[in-house]
DNA sequence: CTGAAAGCGCTTACAG
DNA sequence: CTGAAAGCGCTTACAG
């Protein structure tokens, strides 16, 4: 069918290893040892040999590297959401692209999908693993008690986490500190004056927002303020739902927290037809920042995290780990704290 | 080094093809055609064969299939733009994102790469190709007198372009219909009573943009109504100086459209800064819709597309290419025009 | 209808 | 330091 053997169309084909090996007179095993900087030929014969390889525009199969266990030249990015859902989140767009400004230069690829759930994730793993299709991968949205740093442990396939850190320390990781960054929000919001604030959080089964829950509850308690968590999905319906619940539970909460700018629109809507006005009744802080923050008036008050600087870390990690490299746990710089009108109404101009 | 040929974890290394075919006492031939679908071989050993594939669990080496030249259940989609650009644009991720709602039906992987120029893309789809790394592509960002539909042509590599008609038809396409849907935004204007309108355009070198541009010098002139056009890269910074430049233009304009909602922000806080108020003094809409438009106040205007549905389709046709189907370009349904405060003060309410 | 063999383009022990 | 050979896991002519 289509797709077949012969793609026509170009007119020499390219180059095969062997092809340089013929031209040089040289064997092949010569040719794979120069192109891979294995020791076993002499200075003189890599030198002629990289300079033919160049001069014909040689390139590698990866198809042929991968069936013989080498690298790919190609990371593995698996996310177990639905589709929508993962459309909506400029998080991982972001995260890729970062990504992308380090692997484009190395001529590395990604290769990304989506799946139904952690155990296709899993399952995803391994056949990539065997198939030798990816050379590591990044591993997102880590859960508590999550089996993948285990799989991936055993499978030797090397990984890195983003956003998270593994509780075990199997895999290494690259994440914001976000114990920090909730700190830096509270103690905003309680050196404001608020008396009582409220948290409408993610779900705490994600391992990121569990820090962030411990860390709320110390810094309120720490900070003598009253405390309200709320759990939303990472939906504006939800937040919504959620926000009313929080309204319920405590007299009048000082100021609300939403773990990301989509939750804290919903949620501010939702005040409004509650007849609550932001900042005046109310002071809202959302847990990320983006172009809507700034563009709603009040501005909403939000933690920026440079997420393309932090996809190019991750990357680079990954690369590492690759190669074989002893790579640790990492944290981003910490988070800064956009202060804007939703928080201050002193700041806010335009 | 590292990823090298000894894997270690798994306990029983994955069935080969080989592996079915001893089981069975059969030929490793009758396994593949079995497998492949291929007629001879008797629809008895085909039933057994695929029972005992379905047993052991058996799953194809991408690797090996592809340096056979068959399928490597991978489509390819380069991005030729600056990844702090691919990060912004939220149609890229939603294009992904409805793709993968396809492809992970059928385990379809997605190859995401991005590169700095078309001649890099092209030189990429080249390896691609010959390589058999990918079974097709997807093109976005189609330029007028682009090269890449001649040269996919050529290597004969399933394509399919998204969001844009190649001109002389040699790649089949999904798009929305981009004069259509600038009629809708001009007549909406028009029977507003709008009697002149600043179009804040993107580039037209790309197929998309050229198209919006003829069909909004047309409609205006049908409309009776005064035109300009700006062009502005698709940043919030040049979009604030075309909007000036709009405003210095036109005595008047009752009327901005801009190319997405990016664009449309920036220009309503310029035009705020120069005492304009939307929709009072000007109405404004967007070529995009996002949950930025509703989450503004005034909400903004904005032509809705349905881009998760729009990725679905476009990998629905792409694979369909692959399979040797004869595929034609195909157009979404007409976007809706989200009519909202931006253009209407009537709908204000929240 | 079925089987033995060659080949895709690399890498890597193993001999010289 | 270098070469001939085997092998990775498939697919596909070519004989039976």
């Amino acid at each position: 069918m289509a797709g077949g053997t012969n793609r026509a169309g170009g007119q020499g084909r390219r180059p095969r290893a062997r092809d340089i090996a013929d031209v040089l007179g040289v064997s092949q095993t010569a040719v794979s040892f120069a192109l891979n900087g294995r020791p076993g030929i002499s200075e003189e014969t890599r030198e002629r040999i990289l300079s033919k390889v160049r001069e014909m525009g040689w390139s590698p199969n990866s198809a042929a590297r991968a069936l013989t266990g080498a690298r790919s030249s190609t990371l593995g990015f698996a996310v177990a959401r639905a589709p929508e859902d993962v459309g909506s989140e400029a998080f991982f767009l972001q995260l890729i692209a970062g990504m992308q400004s380090v692997l484009s230069a190395q001529r590395y690829g990604l290769l990304f999908q989506v799946v139904p759930s952690i155990k296709e994730e899993i399952a995803l793993y391994r056949r990539w693993s065997e198939e030798n299709r990816v050379d590591g991968v990044v591993v997102v949205d880590l859960r508590v008690d999550d089996d993948r740093p285990r799989v991936l442990k055993e499978l030797g396939l090397p990984a890195l986490i983003a956003g998270a850190r593994d509780p075990l320390g199997r895999i290494p990781s690259v994440s914001f500190d976000d114990a920090v960054a909730m700190r830096t929000v509270v103690d905003h919001l309680v050196s404001l004056g608020h008396r009582a604030i409220a948290y409408v959080s993610g779900e705490p089964a994600f391992e990121h927002i569990r820090r962030r829950r411990e860390a709320f509850t110390a810094a309120t308690e720490e900070g003598g303020v009253a405390a309200a968590v709320e759990t939303a999905d990472f939906t504006a319906e939800d937040s919504a739902r959620a926000t009313l619940a929080a309204l319920a539970h405590m007299d009048s909460p000082g100021a609300l927290v939403f773990e990301n700018e989509v939750m804290a629109v919903a949620g501010i809507e939702t005040l409004r037809t509650r007849g609550r006005s932001v900042p005046g009744d109310l002071a809202v802080v959302s847990m990320e920042d983006s172009l809507i923050c700034t563009a709603m008036r009040p501005q909403i008050t939000a933690l920026h995290r440079d997420t393309l600087r932090f996809g190019a870390v991750a990357a680079q990690q990954l690369r590492r780990a690759v190669d074989g490299e002893d790579v640790r746990t990492r944290d981003m710089p910490p988070s800064r704290l956009m202060i804007r009108g939703s928080t201050d109404p002193s700041v806010e101009a335009g």
